[in-house]
DNA sequence: CAAAATCGATAGTAATACTATTAAATTTGC
DNA sequence: GCAAATTTAATAGTATTACTATCGATTTTG
């Protein structure tokens, strides 16, 4: 993986900062330690003014990159939807067979993050952590319908959209397509969070993925199996 | 529904509450307009200031019944799962085949929410969309694991587990019951979000309840049929 | 009818989520 | 290599939030 995106560049909406973070060394780590931050302290806890005081910067510096903290989350989600399309897409690349497509996809999207090694100032396994966490609070707010008009989700949709049509692929005839990939992608989310915080409800041991349930729902679902 | 349940008190945890709301005429009231107002200005904007305004009481005086707004928040959500527990329960009673059962039970966990005037105090459809667009921010935080040790989630847990068991009844060799039984139960909440403001990537027309693609989904998974 | 509980009003605090201004430092364009 | 433009840090300031504390007035209860 890291050869091969080796000179990748994650490109995120514009919309969503004022100063492209990539731009600049003090984006760089504005990006980096809001990760290390968020995931220490919590998105609730998190303010500008700590993120300077971790950087050695000062807050209304940070408010020249994104407006707000909010905006700065929705970057980091932006940022993390994007990778792993990338990762989907390059699974599935040069493969024919629609069932083999749709169960490597499910692979990418529900196994446990590791680090990849490409993009120095970020770590994937914290930042998928934040996601885990916090990446409903990007959405599940008042401005959602204005947010979504600026275009700050169309990297999450594109990815549904993706799974969607792998799904349909694999089964013309299914008629709940979008609510499966919609399933898989946010349902393995929540999954990983039960395995961390509630115990007791949940079907995971500590280090399973939800992968094994979520390929045994998909083909179960679709009445076709992979290994035909 | 409204005669079986109609001498039925909704129990919370004690610990939710510094004084039972449904003690006194201002903690109904408390209880009454937190939904309506929440519902209007959304989770993150209200405060007790603003509620004490709309119902004509003093700020200090809601501190008095709960600790905070997070508080409440659970409040609301532990009454709507308590409540939804009781219809799942009553419409199960008596009947024997479980495969009727679970499909009973995915009826009532997916449907969408109708006036159930038991509780004049408060307005069941207005709480089901707060569920929708808040519930998550009940648990995604960082006092998660104190306030589960509290008992604030058990109501939940309860729910979810109860629905793992009509699973297992339905198929003994399932190996994914919790998994499905959280599938379809926070899965539910999602898919009616994606509806109102994801339109692009839902599969669900705008007055459509996910029970359908759920039902298909459980009776595929488990390889039974709820009609045999 | 007295004691206890409840409630409303007021005041106060530390922190949040910003905005504005200005001056120093750095980068860049020629 | 220097002037101009840009970026950053520092400081100050504001309205709001999320509470806590106190103190009468009112209501409830035993």
């Amino acid at each position: 993986m890291q050869k091969l995106l080796s000179n990748l560049k994650i490109t995120i909406n514009e919309n969503i900062f004022l100063k492209d973070p990539e731009s600049s060394d003090l984006g760089k780590r504005i990006v980096e330690n809001s990760i290390l931050l968020i995931d220490e302290i919590g998105f609730d806890d998190f303010t500008f003014k700590k993120l300077g005081a971790k950087i050695g910067s000062n807050e209304s510096s940070l408010y020249r990159y994104f407006e707000n903290k909010h905006n700065l989350l929705v970057y980091l989600a932006s940022w993390y939807w994007s990778w792993t399309e990338y990762q989907l897409v390059f699974a599935i690349n040069n493969i024919a067979d629609p069932l083999k497509k749709l169960d490597l996809a499910i692979e990418v999207l529900t196994k446990t993050t590791t680090l990849d090694s490409t993009f120095k100032h970020i770590d994937e396994v914290v930042l998928k952590r934040i996601i885990i966490h916090e990446y409903s609070k990007s959405y599940l707010t008042k401005q959602v319908d204005l947010d979504n008009d600026e275009g700050y989700f169309s990297i999450y949709k594109r990815l549904v959209i993706r799974l969607k049509e792998l799904i349909q692929e694999a089964n013309k005839d299914y008629k709940y397509a979008f609510c499966l990939a919609n399933t898989v992608i946010e349902g393995s989310l929540h999954q990983q969070y039960l395995k961390d915080h509630f115990k007791s409800i949940s079907g995971l041991k500590p280090n399973e993925a939800p992968t094994e349930f979520y390929k045994d729902l998909v083909f179960n679902t679709l009445n076709i199996s992979p290994n035909e």
